[in-house]
DNA sequence: TTCAGCTGTGCAACCGGTTGCAAAGCCTCC
DNA sequence: GGAGGCTTTGCAACCGGTTGCACAGCTGAA
């Protein structure tokens, strides 16, 4: 129904690859002969179709926005964020819902038939092979709040995670805490491995300090809650923990509350992401912030720029952290 | 560089059209044409180029998801739901984020140029004239969580909210509160609009009880924690509050803390859509249940069916909502 | 006047598919 | 053996654009 190509040429009285010029940058057009073709165009509400010329210029300015992270309030403004920063630049998000997919394979054929431009893995949780099969299979891939390595395979812009845990620990430290416990996300998940690596390795350097492991199931709030629980009923809890992430210590949080703990007069809580929750006056966490709109801004102008760049060399982006004081912590000796 | 349909025809040795018919649905193609085709695509690794053929089929099996609200946490559940109910049915979401914007003119444009096949505009903040401006642009369009209206023009799906402003008054009545506020959304708001009238209209059944009434500037919790700081400060409070929203009510609620008063002993608080977080033991909101799997589940049910079932007529669907009895308000008398 | 050098335009092929139509092939039944 | 009916296949046109190439028309220099 729609107006097409035809029907605008036919109107101005001119051919249609005259009309495909008046519509494509740079392209030479009389001045008279583009006002005649803008006229009709804008009498018959003309729009090219962006699929159609996909065909012949092979780039649809679609991006396969992929994520399985549909839990954790922090992926809504992720969302927002990406959203905004692709619209802007003219690009669009093809959502993709990776939650409870073990295998690429599906995706890769979607991505592919809808022939996206490129591909942004939006998530902490999800193994790589995942951004390697789209990188596999041809398309401009980068991974967001994905591992940091030196070399990685396609373009991964995230936080240092191992940093980031040391921090936690010189954090801690300072607030001479002794007897700490890590409360990490998944066992699985790289950014929980990370975190614990570089928080133990940042308390090995104060021989005083003595660590207690633990995991919970999910990035969520009954999984932080249900693991504190355990840990309250288990054995005498450690002074101060660092959460695998906020919703996480919030679910920790309200354990605490149940068993009549005190925060931090009693145990000490620090988490990490600085998700707007973590300020609500009745959260008042102390966190790690994670420096998002950062990372998004970055991802989007990768993705944007090896479209058409092509032979780009990924590269790990990291962005720094920074401890964001709240109340769930004691203060400083 | 990924194989097209010339490849397997040529490596199968049959035309063009057999390759098409061997990946179209009940077409007709004999069991040892489409054998040697299978493997010649196989070895190919081709999959049909959705957008090419959505040029000659007119669909594209893209649905616009179209929101503004990127901010209340139950809309991560939105996303999460909407995603995987139309992957479901091997449809994609290209989502679009209307913050901010007044204007349906560029997304009315944009989702025309990628064509997509169908519209859902999820929000209930968004003024009407977009989904009739996506509408009048001849695309199937439901609006979910849109008001309730007899005689929509597009479909609407969501929750009578002047049923649910009577339903709190109700629950209000019943426990025995006398003087009772409205802590409502925006003022442009629909819904809040309507569960002002449904509120007012529940409360005016009952001589005895009297009703205050504010408007938060969004629904968000630092709105509703502002709000009712500004309550609190200018008035004696009422005895409980009917907050527009969830978050809106853990604002109010934080608040309240902050000022020292006890929710329910000082102050009763319900709140309305049971987002995730109401459950949390630390929170514990009595709050009015939305049924967004449902709202969703016949969002996509009836967008899928109108691209296909032109001359479709638009009506309204409404689901039932019921109280969540938790810990903010005190025990019916 | 002739010719080189531009600019602007149309033709036609192409992108990767689908589909109406007609012809070919096969089978059955008389 | 031939007519009739069904299935299978290819041809060619088409979907809505883009683009290489050739040519027309104009300008300016020799």
């Amino acid at each position: 129904m729609p107006a097409t190509l035809k029907d605008v040429a036919e109107r101005a009285g001119v051919s249609r690859s005259a009309v495909s010029r008046a519509f494509t940058e740079g392209a030479s057009v009389a001045p008279a002969t583009r006002q005649r073709i803008e006229k009709a165009a804008e009498a018959l509400g003309y729009r090219p179709n962006a699929l159609a010329s996909s065909l012949t210029t092979g780039r649809t300015k679609m991006i396969g926005l992929v994520s399985n992270n549909f839990h954790n309030p922090i992926f809504l403004s992720v969302f927002d964020l990406f959203t905004r920063a692709l619209q802007d630049r003219g690009l669009r998000p093809l959502l993709v819902n990776l939650t409870d997919e073990t295998d690429p394979e599906n995706s890769v054929r979607m991505l592919r038939q809808y022939s996206v431009d490129g591909v942004i893995v939006a998530s902490s949780t999800l193994p790589v092979s995942f951004a390697e099969a789209f990188h596999a299979a041809g398309m401009p891939v980068v991974h967001s709040f994905g591992r940091h390595v030196t070399f990685p395979k396609v373009d991964v812009i995230g936080i240092d995670n191992i940093a980031a845990g040391r921090m936690a620990a010189e954090t801690l430290a300072r607030r001479g805490y002794k007897n700490v416990g890590f409360l990490g996300g998944p066992a699985d998940a790289t950014s929980t491995q990370d975190r614990y690596t570089g928080f133990a390795e940042g308390l090995s350097r104060h021989v005083d300090m003595s660590l207690t492991t633990s995991y919970a199931a999910a990035y969520a709030f009954e999984a932080g809650r249900d693991e504190m629980l355990r840990l309250c009923a288990a054995a005498p809890l450690a002074d101060a923990y660092f959460c695998g992430d906020d919703v996480l210590s919030i679910g920790a949080l309200s354990a605490l509350k149940d068993k009549g703990l005190k925060v931090p007069e009693d145990v000490g809580l620090i988490g990490l992401n600085n998700m707007a929750m973590a300020g609500w006056q009745n959260i008042n966490l102390t966190t790690i912030s994670n420096p998002v709109p950062q990372i998004i801004e970055k991802s989007v102008e990768l993705v944007a720029s090896s479209v058409t760049d092509r032979d780009h060399r990924p590269a790990a982006h990291t962005f720094r952290c920074t401890v964001i004081e709240r109340g769930t912590l004691r203060p400083e000796a």
